[in-house]
DNA sequence: GAACTATATTCCGCAATGCGGAACAAAGTG
DNA sequence: CACTTTGTTCCGCATTGCGGAATATAGTTC
């Protein structure tokens, strides 16, 4: 597959080769999976098999991955948890944000999430289902696209004009020749939040999902960038129902979360 | 803290320096901790300047690490997040245990706990807290000792005699002069596992928390062993609710888990 | 604003370290 | 038992990463 990214070139001496290497083959997980043999990984990175069986073999003497004990397959480690729930802890708008959340989602029987802008992804930080049972939190830490998650738009509404570009560039590169029509969408979207405060994802992301996002005034400019949803199936809420209560609702809480401004 | 424990010394030529050197950058992050300057870095890891700098650009580079516009501080990325989720997303008995567990939760009005043995370590694969409002699942992913734990004696005593013998080494390393007093802890701990099918923590890991625990059956030997705990704080849960209340309960709560067995 | 810290980045020659093709082992398959 | 498929080890080569020292940048103090 992808033939040697090695993009920049060549000559940047600062770049640890053997790094990139290894952080690559645990990304090689993709969630969901449990044990990938050796060849699978030499595969899905394209490094050499015996590169491959030396990283997985430190990565194992580290803990971040450990060995299936008889298929020799490798599965992610548990230091790699470590690592995942000492970004969750920095986040402290965390601790602020999830009490209010949780109050939300019983109020208005809907879910809700915060999210943070990384590229043209956001990433899911926190989320509260209204029905209790199902989904085990599982979606913190899942991107979903900036271009057509409410969320999102409401996210890319918010960034300042430099930042704004920045983002561009990364969906230009992303979406190719859908580029213009995803900008136009964005665009618009984001006359929708000056002139409303929220965007819109009226099934476009997911087929029966209707869902209203809004961002969080960040506190450092040039900082990630927070935003919330709240999203629902579209047999319980109508465009209507999102707009007019769902919507200032959720102003409302991102007001509570951060107080100043 | 740990002085360089490059225990196994020198001609390892399969182990990759400069990864393991990465990753002791992600890992100095301690849970909490927001940004960490390039020189606090150097500090903990015992990483030369240089090295660091390196190594924190390449991780930065790659979305592991971000840098703070101002203050120049690095905190962990959000890619740190994706790896976190990848693994959680591998563990399907949390797909199974957690609506179970939070109905425990909400029956008992107590916390309720999934964990995974990581050498003498428990890690929390998932909880439940009876109380909504505080904390935010923020224990997935944080270790607590084997030794004086609910959880980790129930662990520890579901061990075939050849993990066991392991765990004792690790412990031993771990706890020096001290093991022989926390070895004999252990074993006692082990007899009332055997007779009772529970184990007990009244106080002895975090004052004013009684904890019990339980070992889930393990699918395959060898593969990582799990376990259950319920705690409680003290002015709620006496040793007798507990024992006779409250352990049957999560016994029977394990048993739902792992129908088999 | 000059002199001084403290911290981060960059340079650069050296050689240790990681590389990867190929040989070797091991385990599964017809 | 030949044959395939997957994983590990070897080993010489040179690339890659190393780290001390020099340089840049910022923040303090007088």
């Amino acid at each position: 597959m992808s033939f040697t990214p090695q993009e920049d070139e060549s000559k940047d001496r600062l770049f640890v080769e053997a790094l990139a290497r290894g952080l690559r083959v645990l990304s090689a997980f993709r969630p969901g999976e449990s044990a990938l043999s050796n060849q699978v990984l030499a595969q899905r990175t394209g490094l050499p098999k015996s590169t491959v069986s030396r990283l997985t073999y430190t990565l194992t003497k580290l803990g971040y991955l450990s060995q299936d004990a008889d298929s020799g397959y490798y599965r992610l480690g548990l230091a790699v948890l470590a690592l995942g729930s000492a970004v969750l802890g920095s986040y402290d708008i965390r601790r602020v944000a999830a009490p209010l959340m949780r109050d939300f989602a019983l109020k208005h029987t809907i879910s809700v999430s915060l999210g943070m802008r990384d590229g043209s992804d956001i990433v899911y930080l926190e989320t509260c289902r209204s029905q209790a049972r199902v989904s085990v939190q599982l979606s913190v830490g899942s991107r979903v696209p900036l271009a057509s998650t409410a969320i999102g738009r409401a996210c890319y509404s918010s960034l300042g004009a430099a930042e704004r570009e920045l983002a561009d560039m990364d969906m230009a590169a992303r979406y190719g020749k859908d580029w213009p029509l995803v900008q136009a969408k964005l665009e618009q979207a984001r006359q929708q939040v000056l002139q409303r405060g929220y965007s819109e994802s009226f099934g476009e992301f997911e087929r029966d999902v209707m869902a209203v996002g809004v961002a969080l005034p960040s506190p450092a400019p040039g900082q990630g960038s927070l935003c919330l949803n709240a999203s629902g199936p579209a047999f319980a809420f109508d465009a209507d129902t999102m707009r007019n209560q769902v919507a200032p609702a959720l102003l409302q809480l991102a007001r509570q979360i951060v107080p100043g401004a």
